[in-house]
DNA sequence: GCCCAGGGAATCG
DNA sequence: CGATTCCATGGG
């Protein structure tokens, strides 16, 4: 990874092949825009970006070179080395081809407590709503940005009801949305503490919350908080799972399913719908 | 009216 | 343990 300034932008390298609406669109993200032909409006952790991509690089427009490497280079996994490890994934067939149909897919880095409460809200639900009931959360109750607003923090939300809620049209996830934020805001569970758990134990962690089962906790652990061997089984993938991997997941996935759990989460709603 | 949507809790046996 | 049922809301 290398970072370049251009006037006001920032370009960053190594992104061969990513497929970059693909990725901010796939069902991990709900809050990027197009807000123009190829380019993306983004707001995490209280920073704010308009990005595109060549499919080599991708360009931080009117982004600082501190911001670029301090916030967003971990946005978007600059660690991991991507064509190493698809071209593990791919040695399964439906990987392969997904990869081949798709291009590069990366697991994003997000901000915890926007992950884990997207996540409650996605139970049970389709994800245009999801998309709508987290903006109402952000211009409800987050700070106006140039581009739009920021996330709530789950200080603000504890000190809210379920009543006070009922704008998002959440339906009945809104008090799990204000368990969730009070027992992150009084400390009660500490998302920072369990990046550093086994995967059991953050699993167990996060399941302390009502409304978060295993499904919600392992997005909010592959999505947010760097558990990258995680593979969240939702109705699509239970379904991808009986048709195309009957015996069990190949071993090729083995350390990466997160990303193997993506592509085949694609794949399923793209080649393989009901 | 029906079925479906990136599930989870409560309540059975 | 596993299986059922209920939980709001909105689109097709």
């Amino acid at each position: 990874m290398e970072l370049i300034s251009v006037k006001n932008d920032t370009v960053m390298s190594g992104f061969g092949g990513i497929n970059l609406p693909l990725t901010l669109d796939c069902g991990q993200a709900f809050r990027w825009k197009e807000t123009e032909k190829g380019k993306f409006t983004g707001i995490s952790k209280g920073y704010e970006t308009v990005i595109s991509s060549d499919g080599e690089t991708i360009t931080f427009h009117n982004t600082s070179k501190e911001e670029a490497e301090l916030i967003w280079a971990d946005y978007f996994d600059t660690v991991t080395d991507y064509p190493s490890v698809i071209k593990k994934l791919s040695e399964d067939e439906k990987v392969a081809f997904a990869v081949q149909q798709y291009g590069i897919i990366r697991i994003l880095n997000q901000d915890p407590w926007e992950t884990l409460c997207s996540f409650i809200i996605s139970a049970c639900n389709n994800i245009p709503r999801i998309k709508g009931i987290v903006e109402r959360l952000c211009t409800g109750f987050g700070e106006e940005r140039k581009y739009g607003f920021t996330f709530p923090s789950a200080e603000l939300l504890a000190a809210k009801t379920a009543e006070d809620l009922a704008f998002l049209r959440s339906g009945y996830r809104a008090p799990y949305i204000i368990d969730a934020a009070r027992k992150v805001a009084s400390g009660e569970i500490d998302l920072e503490k369990i990046k550093k758990m086994d995967e059991k134990s953050a699993e167990k962690e996060l399941m302390k919350i009502s409304g978060v089962g295993k499904k919600v906790a392992d997005c909010t652990m592959l999505f947010s908080l760097g558990f990258g061997d995680t593979y969240p089984v939702d109705r699509h993938i239970a379904r991808a799972n009986a048709l195309l991997y009957p015996d069990g997941l190949p071993d090729c996935f083995n350390g990466h399913k997160g990303l193997a759990q993506q592509y085949i989460f694609h794949y399923q709603r793209t080649e393989n719908p009901i």
